[in-house]
DNA sequence: GTTTGCATGTAAACCGTTACATGATTGG
DNA sequence: CCAATCATGTAACGGTTTACATGCAAAC
């Protein structure tokens, strides 16, 4: 459909390339929130639920790999913090040259691609099936949503109005919360209807 | 969180299984393309561009190294088609085996994942960037999103309105449809909505 | 005394993308 | 002559998920 122009590709000349040349969206949204403050893979991992599990996640095998990889590559180092009682942590900030890695990361366009939506590829093909199995699936989902959704507002009032030193951080991740909070509500709004319609047939 | 019956594994005698066990979305999206009518990868990739596409798709090489594994498992079976004028197509077909396959992954539940978002994870982390940067992240999700829904509008009016012997899979295919297309609505308003805001500070 | 929370990982399988390879015919 | 359409694939890599593995402390 869209054809645009595929090759702006020239060689570049440096190639200093430590190649990190793929996506990994994973890899900067470590080095995001460690670029907020320095964590744990455990800690990770807990960020990950309280706050940005709607639109990523990742379980911790990822996560304690994808930190080693990090390390090697210069992009965070780590040190060792002993406990009593409780399982010593190792723990992560960024390098200067994570930093910078994290900076480029955000400054570049979000590179296009395919959506995957198994539920709506699921739904696409339920004239295949009865409308009670379509139903069946449509009920579900709503709620997910509506578990979604109650998750969400949970998030807000449990983490969202502490007091940050970073007003502008948190201001974007209420954006991004609000908007995602819209989408789901649209979703729930047309999963509704679709049930409605069904069951108007019956 | 479960141990009960882990031991329910024991070595089972037949091994009939040639295993399906995992997801394989592209797999069953295949054989509800084929449930409609024999088709070649080519078509199947053809399908995908016109229908698809908006709530999954899929390269040709994954989509002929499926068709391949699939008739290895005899969900599908294949035979060529001679052409002159143009290169010979394989043709698949489902098998009874296939029909069954489909019909069970179309009953069975949606099974939760989470969700990946590259755009509204790079917006997340923002804060940390100047707004300049998130506006243009921004501007170019606005265009992503107007290209995609008028590439739904391209379609219907192409494909949308040809007669049709089976009037449920349509109905379904429309019902999915405009789902996704109220979500890219919304997504598109609160794309308008974050810009507005943004801007307002400048 | 069993579950939850803290804390860190390894290995294998699986799914998806990118790059590469080929070759005839038709239309601008 | 160049591009697009038709048509089928292979190989390699990279990213994600699942299963497995361990062990102490606190709380119920």
């Amino acid at each position: 459909m869209s054809n645009k122009l595929d090759s702006a590709r020239q060689l570049s000349v440096d190639d200093q390339d430590e190649k990190m040349p793929t996506r990994n969206t994973l890899r900067y949204i470590i080095l995001g929130l460690l670029a907020a403050h320095p964590m744990s893979g455990y800690d990770i991992k807990r960020a990950f639920d309280r706050s940005l599990a709607t639109y990523w996640n990742a379980g911790n095998s990822q996560i304690y790999t994808t930190l080693k990889t990090l390390a090697e590559r210069g992009l965070v180092s780590s040190e060792v913090v002993y406990q009593e009682d409780r399982p010593n942590r190792r723990v992560y900030r960024l390098t200067p040259a994570g930093r910078a890695a994290f900076d480029a990361w955000l400054s570049e366009p979000v590179p296009p691609r395919f959506t995957k939506d198994e539920f709506l590829t699921k739904l696409f093909f339920c004239g295949q099936t009865s409308d009670e199995a379509a139903l069946r699936h449509l009920e579900a989902h709503l709620e997910a949503l509506r578990a979604q959704l109650a998750d969400m507002e949970w998030a807000l009032r449990e983490y969202g109005d502490r007091p940050t030193r970073r007003p502008r951080l948190l201001e974007y991740q209420m954006l991004v919360r609000d908007y995602k909070q819209a989408i789901l509500q649209t979703d729930l709004a047309m999963t509704e209807q679709a049930i409605a319609r069904i069951r108007a047939r019956l």
